[in-house]
Parts: C-alpha cells; structure tokens; sequence
DNA sequence: CTAGGGTTAG
C-alpha cells in the first residue's frame, strides 16, 4: 500500500514540478526566491537532474538563505561534497548568513570540513540548537574522536530519541560493543531506528546470530530495517539467507524499495549467479520497478560479472547523464575484467572527476591482463598528478613488480607504503609473498609470510609455489604439513606447487605419496607428476601414468613427458608425446624445436630436416617473446637480434670483450652466449635467445658495475650459459640472481644454488 | 529538518 502512495505521491509531485516550472516561466517568476526554492526542493524530492537545479538556481539574482538551504540539501542528497563547499563558500561571497537549518547539511558534506564547521557554528551561536547539536555529535560518531561526541551528549539536558541513536551509531562505528548495548538498554523510547541501528552493529561485527535476534524482537520493521539485515547476510557471503529473507520480506506484503534492489542485485554479482539475477531482472520488469542511478549501476556491475557485457554498456549509455563516478567505475572494471583493455583505457581518460577507485580499476585491469609495465606507468603518473594510492592500487603495484622481476622498484613500493603509513592485509601481505619470491627473495618473502597474524590458502600457495620455483622442495612439503595443521584446507594450486617443488627438489617419494593423496586430481597435478617420474628417468611409468588418467591429458601432460624423452634421449617416447602435442596445439613452435632437439642430439639430421619442412608447411612460426631487464628501476626491452636500445653500442662492446674474456680465461665461448653472434641458425635458436637475454643483463652489470641486474621472463639455462655466468660473476665477485621458467639459480664466486641443471 | 539500510577496485 505505501508503496503505491509513494509512486502516486511522486508522478502528482513531478507533474506539479513541471505545471510550477511551466507557470513561473509565464509570470516571469524565475528569479523569485520564495518560488525557486520551492523548485529546487521539489527537484531534491525527485531527483531531478543536477544540470537543470543548476540552471534554476543560476537564474535567482541574489538567492537568500532558503534557496542555498535547498540547493545546498539537493547536492548533500546527491552525495556531492564539493558543490556544497563550493556553495557555502559562494554563499559567503553573498553575505548570506547561515541558520541552524544549514550547518546541519553542511557538517554532514565532509569528513574534512566537519570541525571546521563545528566552529563556525560555536561562533555564530548556533551550537546549542537541537539539530546542529545532534548532526555535530553525528559527526564526530563517524569520524571521531568518538570521545567528543560522547562529551556533547552528556551535556544534553533532554536527549531526544535522534541523540541516543547517534550516539549508539558512533559506538558502533568505533568497534565499541559494549557501550552500544548499554546505551541501548539504558535508553527510556527506543523506536525503529535504534533497533535497526543495533541489527547493522552486529551484521558489521559479521555477528549475524545476534543482528538476527534482534531483528526478530524489533517491534516493529521498516524496509530499511530489512535492509540492514539483507545486507548483513549478503555481505557475509550468506546468499541462500538473503534470498530467503528476500522472499519473507515479500509475503510480509513490505514493499522492497532502491536499496533492497541494490543489494540484492548486488548478490548476484558476487555470486555470478546468472539464473538469479535473471529471475531478478523478470520480477523488476513485471512489477515495472523504476530503478535509480545506484540499481542501475549495481545491475551493470550484474551483467558484467554474469558475462553479458553488451547489456552492461545498454544500461551504461542509457543512464546519459545520471550516471555517477560509480557507475563509470563499474564499467571501466568491466571491460578491464575481460581484458578489453582499450574499451577500458577509453572511459579512463573520459571519466570527468576520477577517484582512487577509477585508478585501482584500471592499474588492476592492466596488472592482470599481463600489462605490468604500463600498470607501474600509471601508478606513475597517479603518483605524479598527486593521488594518493591506498592498499588496494599497492596490491595491483606490488604484483606487477613481481610479473616484471622489478624488486628494485617493488622495494621503493615498499618503502612507499611505510612512508604512508599504508597498511596491508592478507591479500596486500601475500602480494608482496609473491612479488619477493618471484624476484627470488626467499627470505624476505618467508619473513612477509611469518610476520602475518592470519594466513589464507593463497598464502600458503603463493610461498609454496615460491619455494617450488627456487627448488627448495622439504620447505614447500612442510607448508603444506603446516597449513594442514592450521586447518586451511589445501586447493588443486597448492598441489601443484608441491608436485612441482618436489620434481624440482627431486623428491620422487614424497612427491609419489602426496600425489597419491590427492583426492580429486586434474590434468595440472598429472602434468606435474609426469615431470617429477621424467626427471628421475621414469618414462616408463610415466607413459603408463598417463594412460590411467580418466580425462583427456591436455598438452601440458605430453609437454612433461617430451622435455623429458629429451632430457634422457628416449626418441621412442619423444615421438609418443610430439605426435600428441602436434594434434593437441599444432600453432606451438616449441615441440617441433624440442623433438628436433632429440633427434639432433642422436645426430638424426635427416629427421631434423623433415621437422623444419613439417613447420614450413603447417605454417608454424616460432614465437619469440620479450624479455625484460630491471636495471636501477627502470625496465629494458629486448628480443633476439634487438638494436633498439639506446646503449646497443655499449652493450655490443662489452659484449665482445667479455667473450674474449672467457676465451682467454680458457672457455670456449659459446657464440650463443654473445649478442652480436646470434645467428638463426640449426637448432641454435632456442638456445640463442635465451643467451641473449643472459648476454644483455652481463653487458649492463658491466657497463653498470655497481647496479644490481636481475634477468626475469622466458629464460631457460643451457649448461654453457652456466659457464658463462661462473665466470662473470667470478670476475664481479658479486651475486647474481637469474630466474629461468621454473626456477631460480643463485650464482656468487663461481657456485650455483640449483643441484641440477638442465 | 535530526538518527537506521545501498552501487565500483584487490
């Protein structure tokens, strides 16, 4: 019933607003300011659009109190802070002077401000009025101190029911249990909006059973009793409840308003839940639901986590000019969920007032679609225009740095955030887990990992896979004993980095058992048991593993089973897996170049040439990915044969000297190893570029003596490599960290971390 | 005229 009063209320209301609008323009009334405050009042009620308020309220010559009182409450409604300190300010420039009915509006605009205002309203001697007094103890409950509001509320002589809510409000705010409940069982006329205020503290404490007892002895509910603990469900992750509650809420006969849409819209995003937010979308149509601004944004975010992106840009266009910062936000991250990266960077650069929220959007849109240079050169630039990066951006920040190799800048990240005072958590500490063990820090990525008071899953798995990397196999088996201990339940990633860190570790047995122990093991965890059998010479079993496998082996199984067959010479079992691999991905260079490599290895030339032909024909091109260099915080670009960089010449020449080097220290120099010999030729390529990269990073350590290089990214190590890094490293008498595709290899004075090498 | 509920980023 109220709800068709409301709707009736409001189409009467709009009608009058445009018979008022039309008359006034008529009786040239426009500049009168007892009528354009009515108007604009009338457009806060209907939230007219805030380019027409503007208009109308441009059109007063000299507005008096009543008009900056109602435009002043229209841009506090719409939640736009800066109009309404730009108002205030122009309201001083008039000479009007502020009433008791403003400084409310006013204190409520900003968290900034609010003691400013507190002052102004001392001076002014509006203090002691009930409302000003009752939003100045609002203020300080949400913003604190919590000490203040509390003072001023044991001044008031007559607490009225609006004071001990605010009060109970800002306890709740500050985490203060205790005081809440004995406020509000000391409280003499409770009325909705206390038990309601008590129904949020307890949903925020994720205290559920209690936010639920008392919702079930509210005397009385309000829909935004409803909501608050629809919301408190829905944001504990119970959504079975908030469609129960939903439904109650619905044969209760209460009318579900904006907000009960939105979170309940909002569910379903989090959840991805597209049959529900369907049968959502059908029940707002039949009942001809008109959504706002927030509902129609929650709803975009809806359809795009639901994977309907073209339905989230219709309502996105639609919404013209209602839309908010919000909603661009929600479609920047959309497109940048998809890696549409383009369409994302497009409304980025259009967004009119962007907040760190527009940033955090599109560093992460860029950070996860494997664009980490350009993420950091955002961070940049925000850093440059003055914004200040809070804990979500550092993550995005701090995980590209790992993708990168980028220690030296993630150890300026890092710096950055005590500077700051930016504190992280959980998803903020593992980030930087992973960032130090991928620039192969293990140390300071355990002491990341012990420093937490709380670990998740991704913790463990990102130290494991960390540990696996670097070949460090009884520390990744131990986390897993130790999460087992600490009740975190292992997921299919935390198995594959002890399969890998086993095989790397050449623990076979342990490896063994813990596969054994799997319970549901996919195509991942048999690919990493085929490269542990492999490596340790069991290509046998390994066929026979994959032969027991119930699902299809992906390429990834056969790719163990051929680096392998490599490794220990097996042309028959080398043969078994290419034939395989080349139905599976026959765009992939890398397998004809493996199975090339074994048959050269037995000197089959004549096969090796059939291969090439095989590549000529099938139209297979070898990929050559980039590499990147971190030299003093800056990262480098190469690709085999590259001359772009612009110390190509310095490079080359101690490129070559440093060959002569070694021929003279008594090593044949492997022509590979240097830049300025990489030739396209035999089986030379993959070896060659890999050098390549080694060979950029010697010249620039150096060219650079005192900088520290850390080579990242599609590098695997032959053993002449090897012999070339034993002697650089030698000569520098320093310590270099190289990370190939699977691991880390540590060389000082000669030695190498890594037992074996391929 | 106060006080209680809502959308976006990891």
């Amino acid at each position: 019933m109220s709800h068709l009063h409301t709707a009736a209320l409001k189409a009467a209301k709009l009608n009058h607003l445009k018979q008022l609008h039309a008359q006034l323009f008529q009786h040239s009334l426009c500049s009168d300011n007892y009528w354009v405050a009515q108007l604009i009042k009338l457009c806060t009620l209907l939230h007219a659009p805030p380019t027409y308020v503007s208009r109308v309220f441009d059109s007063v010559h000299q507005p008096n109190v009543f008009v900056f009182t109602n435009i002043l409450k229209f841009y506090s409604q719409l939640g736009a802070h800066s109009d309404v300190l730009y108002l205030f300010d122009k309201m001083q420039k008039c000479n009007v002077a502020p009433d008791a009915f403003v400084y409310p509006i006013l204190i409520k605009a900003s968290r900034k401000w609010g003691i400013v205002f507190h002052a102004h309203c001392i001076k002014m001697g509006h203090d002691w009025d009930r409302f000003v007094r009752n939003a100045i103890m609002d203020m300080y409950g949400k913003f604190g101190p919590l000490e203040i509001a509390r003072e001023l509320f044991d001044e008031i002589p007559e607490r009225a029911v609006a004071d001990w809510n605010a009060m109970i409000s800002g306890c709740w705010n500050w985490g203060n249990e205790v005081e809440a409940r004995s406020l509000f069982d000391l409280m003499p006329d409770k009325n909705v909006v206390t038990w309601t205020a008590m129904v949020t503290g307890y949903s925020r404490r994720k205290d559920l059973e209690n936010a639920r007892k008392y919702f079930d002895q509210m005397p009385e509910r309000s829909v935004v009793s409803w909501n608050a603990m629809l919301s408190g469900y829905a944001q504990n992750g119970c959504a079975e409840e908030v469609i129960r509650l939903f439904n109650e809420m619905m044969s209760c006969g209460v009318c579900p308003d904006e907000t009960t849409w939105v979170t309940v819209i909002s569910l379903c995003s989090s959840h991805g839940d597209a049959s529900l937010a369907e049968g959502l979308v059908k029940m707002i149509n039949d009942k001809g639901v008109r959504l706002n601004c927030f509902a129609k944004t929650a709803l975009l975010d809806m359809y795009a986590k639901c994977g309907n992106l073209a339905m989230s840009r219709k309502i996105f266009d639609e919404l013209g000019t209602y839309k908010n910062l919000v909603t661009w936000n929600a479609m920047i991250s959309a497109y940048a969920r998809v890696g549409d990266l383009a369409s994302a960077r497009g409304l980025f650069d259009k967004v009119p007032e962007k907040n760190i929220i527009s940033w955090n959007s599109i560093i992460a849109g860029y950070a996860q679609n494997g664009q980490s240079k350009v993420a950091i050169d955002l961070f940049k630039d925000m850093i440059a225009k003055d914004v200040l990066p809070d804990e979500v951006t550092m993550v995005s920040v701090i995980s590209a740095c790992g993708h990168l190799g980028a220690l030296e800048f993630g150890s300026w990240a890092v710096n950055f955030l005590e500077k700051h005072q930016i504190k992280l958590s959980i998803s903020g500490d593992n980030a930087l887990i992973f960032m130090y063990s991928k620039c192969g820090n293990m140390k300071d990525a355990e002491k990341v990992f012990q420093s937490m008071d709380a670990r998740d899953v991704i913790s463990y798995n990102t130290l494991i896979t960390g540990f696996a990397a670097y070949g460090n196999a009884i520390e990744a088996v131990e986390l897993l004993w130790k999460m087992k201990k600490e009740n975190i339940e292992p997921d299919r990633i935390t198995y594959i980095g002890v399969l890998t860190a086993c095989s790397h570790g050449g623990l076979l047995e342990e490896g063994q058992r813990i596969f054994d122990s799997i319970k549901d093991p996919d195509s991942d965890h048999y690919a990493c048991m085929v490269d542990l059998l492999g490596r340790n010479g069991k290509l046998d079993e390994a066929k026979c593993l994959i032969g027991s496998m119930a699902m299809h082996p992906h390429a990834g199984v056969y790719g163990s089973l051929l680096h392998a067959s490599r490794v220990h010479k097996r042309i028959d079992l080398g043969e078994f897996a290419a034939s395989k691999l080349f139905e599976i991905e026959p765009e992939n260079s890398g397998n004809y170049v493996l199975l090339s490599n074994i048959y050269a290895s037995a000197r089959r030339w004549e096969d090796v040439d059939r291969l090439r032909g095989l590549m000529t024909v099938g139209g297979v091109k070898k990929t050559t990915g980039w590499s990147w260099i971190e030299h003093e915080g800056e990262m480098h670009k190469f690709i085999v044969g590259d001359r772009s960089h612009e110390r190509s010449a310095d490079i080359h020449r101690v490129l070559s000297e440093t060959e002569k080097k070694m021929r003279l220290a008594g090593y044949v120099a492997d022509k590979s190893c240097v830049l300025k010999d990489v030739e396209e030729e035999e089986m030379e390529e993959m070896v060659g570029t890999h050098s390549e990269k080694l060979a950029v990073a010697f010249a620039l350590l150096v060219t650079e003596p005192h900088s520290v290089i850390r080579v990242v990214k599609n590098l695997r190590i032959c053993r002449d490599c090897h012999t070339a890094i034993k002697i650089i490293s030698k000569m520098e008498g320093r310590e270099i960290i190289v990370r190939d595709n699977n691991r880390f290899h540590c060389f000082s004075e000669g030695q190498c971390s890594c037992k074996d090498y391929w």
